[in-house]
DNA sequence: AGACATTTGGACGAGAGGAACACAAACCCG
DNA sequence: CGGGTTTGTGTTCCTCTCGTCCAAATGTCT
């Protein structure tokens, strides 16, 4: 409501934003009739004609034949979002894996790939090379190269929104590393690129696509080896200055705690991150994704040990969790990444905290869920963000 | 930029977003020539005639003779925002005192009153009562009784937004008071009222006119008895989905700490509130003002003990400081209320720990300073918040 | 099967609003 | 006092949506 609105609008600038209305309707909520987009843009059906028939001009939506559905009155023709009209590039570096894949106008998945990156630190080059070799694979298999209208790419760690500046990825061991211009280099595009943190895209997926659809103010919780957040305020991420926020893993939650591997002692990441879990389960902390696995399955055949040590990362989840809703008063919070499997053996502790530590007044309205979009929402995410120039201005 | 923009606009949009735009800058930057109107929103000379035509037609502004400032050329007419045009009522509740004001269109304060309120708990029809009889008192000193638009009331305490529930209010010793309702039976109005939490005002007052004027991300930390939170993203106030965000106070900091008058166990206000700095320089925890008082002359005039007992709550700011800037990545945090006084002995222990828990990306963008509106700044942010209407749609 | 109600598509004119342009007015400077 | 510059004023033009009228396509009722 308190608004800052770029000054100076006129009637192109009503046009741009019905136009916008209408693609966002459109790649949001798939294949819809006419008279659909009347009532859920408020336009009147001459606007729509006009504005549906500028986006068939421009190959981005095409007009199907009536639908018919049983009631009385002429059908209305169906608009559908042409997945080949523009098609972007998503990309993640993710704690143990890269993927890539493409997807088209309307959220259809083109082409996706996965996979394993080796242990241990690799240099920005290295990288940048393996993405851009699965960037022309999942491209070339596409029609006519698609219509490409931008690149989004996540990354486990601290990256600038602006320049793709990876500040700092413990799991790479970067440190104030260049991905942004590398990966400008060996991809060799002039489309415009967006940098983002791994869970700032799952929550974008998850808001578009996922567990979040329609709700203005969400947490997401990315569990990978360390803790992630995705934040959206008001229906819109928020980023922060620099694109840095939502970097809940670092909140001091333990003052007395362990040190964390950003410098500081006590992080919450120190306490949910998978090293915590594994500690506590027995296991040396740096066994990695076979000792979390080795962890869950014998807490799914009831072992005590392991549920307890899974009991207390809930607890911790919940503190921090806590912390965050006093904060921001959400309506929602989703639990991803790793937590997902963990979610049935925290929940009832990490529930008790909250009923603990939350006013009552957030408490009421706040509801903590599993996140719905799997591994990928963070690929989801950067493919939405590639997205997000097109859904504004589609001229 | 991700957003989500009411839809269905039309030429009236245009209209309503122009004139919107110009009484928005002319209520925060006070009277401007038309040319300044031209640059500041984009427009051309044209429409800002015919705009700022209108305002005046609407008596909201009026038009004087242009400014020499010895620059070739006409000279350009001043657009002078009238502050008889359009006037709130801001109401606050403090800790321990109550206020009203009337502050005209364009900022300027018309009549303000600050009573001490009792200590103790007060019932909601005590303290509505007296707010009703401050409020009749400003604004029976208005020639006219004033053109009165909103009336905005900041609260200590966790206030639903819509309808004034006050949810929790320790100080007040309420609990699920419909404040709200009480206040609009004793005012007798049925202007549009608006209620919020007093930190959350108080960054709205330092965004508009004080410390924060610009910035598009700013967390304040309001100091009372406990410790209020106002957060500032993307330009727009953090609200939540009922407004009760920004609870700083209950983000849990020490697990093992004490308990906090909300029902948790180590929330930040148990550490940084005034009851914690009484009890490290020695105090009764429930001395109140005077002690307060007594430690910041005894910090003064150089005692150890205050000194180390300020020292230990700049490092508890710190400590949930560093976990904020970690979430929200602000470019500016500014402390108010009565850390206001403490900053100079808390300073150096504070940066300290930010400087060991802030993750350096956000750390070299954010700067911790003063607020500069000083005890009136929540009364002020409630004006603000009652001006917002008329800024949206000045029609 | 046919008439009627209902809903939508298509086309055109109306209205609203700002941009662009031309001209006059008011200031500075030499 | 005349030229350069900036701004106010008025007019025309362009863009965009809305409202309305009519035709088309469907369901429903008799």
């Amino acid at each position: 409501m308190i608004g800052r609105d770029e000054l100076g609008h006129r009637s192109e600038t009503v046009r741009r934003a019905n136009l916008s209305a209408i693609v966002r309707e459109l790649h949001g909520s798939g294949p819809l009739s006419r008279s659909e987009l009347v009532t859920r843009t408020g336009l009147t059906r001459s606007a729509i004609r006009a504005l549906t028939g500028e986006l068939v001009g421009g190959e981005l939506v095409s007009e199907g034949p009536a639908a018919l559905d049983g009631t009385p009155g002429r059908p209305s023709s169906l608009v559908c979002p042409d997945p080949h009209g523009a098609v972007v590039l998503a990309l993640e570096i993710a704690v143990d894996s890269l993927a890539a894949a493409t997807v088209g106008f309307g959220g259809e998945v083109l082409e996706i790939i996965r996979v394993d990156l080796p242990p241990g630190r690799s240099s920005v080059d290295d990288i940048a090379t393996a993405l851009a070799e699965l960037a022309s694979t999942v491209r070339g298999a596409l029609p006519n190269g698609g219509a490409l209208v931008g690149i989004g790419v996540a990354v486990v760690g601290i990256v600038r929104r602006s320049d793709g500046m990876v500040s700092m990825a413990p799991n790479l061991g970067w440190r104030d590393e260049p991905l942004g211009e590398r990966l400008a280099e060996v991809l060799g595009t002039t489309v415009p690129t967006t940098f983002a943190n791994e869970a700032d895209m799952a929550v974008l997926a998850e808001l578009r696509r996922g567990a979040a659809r329609g709700a203005d103010d969400v947490i997401l919780i990315w569990g990978s080896i360390g803790v992630g957040g995705g934040l959206i305020v008001d229906g819109r991420p928020l980023t922060g200055v620099a694109g840095y926020s939502g970097e809940v893993g670092h909140i001091p939650v333990n003052p007395d705690g362990l040190p964390c591997r950003c410098g500081s002692i006590g992080c919450w990441e120190t306490e949910v991150g998978t090293g915590a879990l594994l500690r506590r389960a027995g296991y040396p902390p740096e066994g990695g994704r076979e000792a979390i696995d080795a962890v869950l399955r014998e807490a799914e055949s009831g072992s005590p040990h392991a549920l307890s040590a899974l009991a207390e990362t809930g607890r911790w989840l919940g503190i921090g969790l806590a912390g965050l809703i006093n904060i921001l008063n959400p309506r929602l919070v989703l639990l991803g990444g790793r937590l997902l499997r963990s979610y049935p053996f925290v929940r009832s502790t990490l529930e008790a905290e909250l009923d603990r530590r939350v006013l009552r007044a957030s408490r009421h309205l706040v509801r903590v869920v599993p996140a719905t979009l799997g591994i990928d929402a963070p690929l989801l995410g950067a493919a939405e963000l590639a997205f997000e120039p097109l859904l504004t201005d589609p001229a």
